[in-house]
RNA sequence: GUGGCUAUGGUGUAGUGGUAGCACAAGGGCUUGUGGAGCCCUUUGUACGGGUUCGAUCCCCGUUAGCCACCCCA
């Protein structure tokens, strides 16, 4: 950059101020944001301990396309559910097609089990995704338009050790993370099961619409599973009284929850009964859970860190052959959030041990050549070649706390040596540029 | 999707119906060969669009965005 002279000029004519027009900087869309390098290292804390888990419980990892046919969340999630009638992005492609970006990935990774004939392999197939999601929502903190979900399934197994297994890497993963979290348990049971339980549900609650709030009102006739999440203080009271869908689940189905629940026992994972708990996707069956995280703060709505359960449905629903299967969720956008309402330190990157300082031209020469050689050599370095003071170099060594400096000036280039200075002690010793590599394996 | 609150340089903030200070950050300098301190200089702003007014950053309306609650959910 070119630097105007410091002499201060007097009284300028200013012809610059019919170019001074304003140029709109685009926007960023809304409920869409930028993920900047102060937050890295969170993002690849979590990153890492999701590849870290999903290798000691023998996951692997695929890739699905962000974009699908809008048909398969329709088929999965549910025409109904809010979700797809809502929150989709979905549009036509210039083929016409009904595409979407997908508002979560469990449906696509249950395509990809049929797609690529999954069921021929080794069953269970555990599998997990790492990408962004897409839900037209109203954006909140901890709650963006596009968010970043981890997503760990495993496919092609009924057994309730299985929930278990889900359950016990998503505790895994958020206590690797530094998370505290707690975990809510339940089971919304068959299809079956849950329609006699509406049943009984709306049967019960009619009795008692006088003490329904306004809003349950409604719920009782569109969606009674959802009277029992209702905040309102006559409502919750009402709610203690209510009918529990683990009364009215069948034998086999109480047994499958009963022995997942023993697993979590054996494993001395702590876990709370929620029979409220009622998840906003169709295609779950049987055990439905989420971690909240043990935040100190009161003061704000408790956000659901993950969800999960199991969907032995789903894959024939989509034309596989009957398979059951089970997964979760965690959110990274909210995993982030809690690390910092938590104060969790993520983990340090490795600093920098050399700082390659340059002295004019030939020097700046040889310096960016000394990087690349010590570089190839093992070492991590910085620089500031663009920079020509001294001064500013050193002092940008060390605000990175570099503990050795190379310099490389005229006088070096010509006596093809280096100066090294521990910045520390502030030493210096000269040494032979070929040389170098020996000499800073010894000191690093 | 509904309601409430908010909007001042990159960040955090002050202030006023007569067009803005401060701190930090950033850039440059204090003999183009030496950092941690200090000093000097510089850049950058009233979110956007209207209205009221002689005059708006301040008052009003709209838009946009963020936050909070609801809805829902990760």
């Amino acid at each position: 950059m070119i630097k105007k002279p410091a002499a201060k000029a007097a009284p300028v004519a200013a012809p610059e101020e019919t170019t001074k027009k304003k140029i709109k900087t685009p926007q960023v869309i809304r409920g869409m944001r930028d993920i900047l390098p102060e937050d890295e290292p969170y993002w690849r804390h979590a990153y890492e301990t999701a590849q870290r888990v999903a290798d000691a419980y023998g996951f692997s990892r695929i890739e699905t396309p962000i974009v699908e046919p809008e048909e398969l969340f329709v088929r999965s999630v549910g025409k109904a559910s809010d979700i797809v009638e809502k929150e989709m992005y979905s549009f036509q492609d210039s083929d016409g097609d009904k595409i979407c970006l997908r508002p979560e990935v469990t449906a696509s990774l249950c395509r990809a089990y049929i797609a690529n004939g999954m069921f021929a392999k080794p069953q269970p197939q555990k599998l997990w995704v790492w990408g962004p999601m897409f839900r037209h929502d109203r954006p909140q903190a901890g709650r963006y338009r596009q968010f970043y979900q981890a997503d760990f399934e495993i496919i092609g197994n009924a057994s309730p050790i299985v929930d278990a297994q889900v359950i016990l890497l998503t505790w895994t993963f958020f206590k690797e993370l530094g998370i505290n979290a707690e975990i809510r348990i339940n089971s919304i049971g068959s299809p079956e099961d849950r329609t006699r339980y509406k049943m009984e549900l709306v049967q019960w609650y009619r009795t008692r619409k006088k003490e329904l709030c306004e809003n349950c009102l409604k719920r009782l006739v569109k969606n009674p599973l959802r009277l029992l999440d209702c905040k309102e203080a006559g409502c919750r009271a009402l709610r203690a009284d209510a009918p529990q869908i683990l009364d009215w689940l069948s034998a086999p189905s109480k047994a499958h929850f009963m022995a997942v629940l023993e697993y979590l026992d054996e494993l001395e994972i702590p876990y709370f009964l929620d029979p409220f708990i009622v998840r906003g996707l169709d295609y779950y069956t049987h055990t439905v859970f989420e971690f909240v995280a043990n935040d100190a703060d009161d003061s704000k709505a408790q956000i659901a860190l993950c969800g999960g359960g199991r969907y032995d449905l789903l894959v024939e629903q989509l034309g596989g052959k009957p398979t059951a299967a089970c997964g979760v969720a965690p959110g990274i956008d909210r995993a982030v959030l809690a690390m910092k309402a938590q104060n969790v330190v993520p983990p340090a990157q490795p600093k920098p041990q050399i700082f390659v300082a340059q002295l004019g031209e030939q020097g700046r020469r040889r310096a960016i050549a000394l990087y690349e050689k010590l570089r190839q050599a093992g070492f991590v370095l910085t620089e500031a070649f663009s920079k020509e003071s001294l001064k500013t170099q050193l002092d940008s060594a060390n605000e990175k706390g570099v503990p050795f400096v190379l310099l490389v000036g005229q006088r070096e280039v010509m006596d093809n040596t280096v100066i090294i200075r521990d910045m520390e002690s502030g030493n210096q010793e000269v040494v032979d540029y070929h040389k170098i590599v020996s000499e800073m394996k010894k000191k690093v």
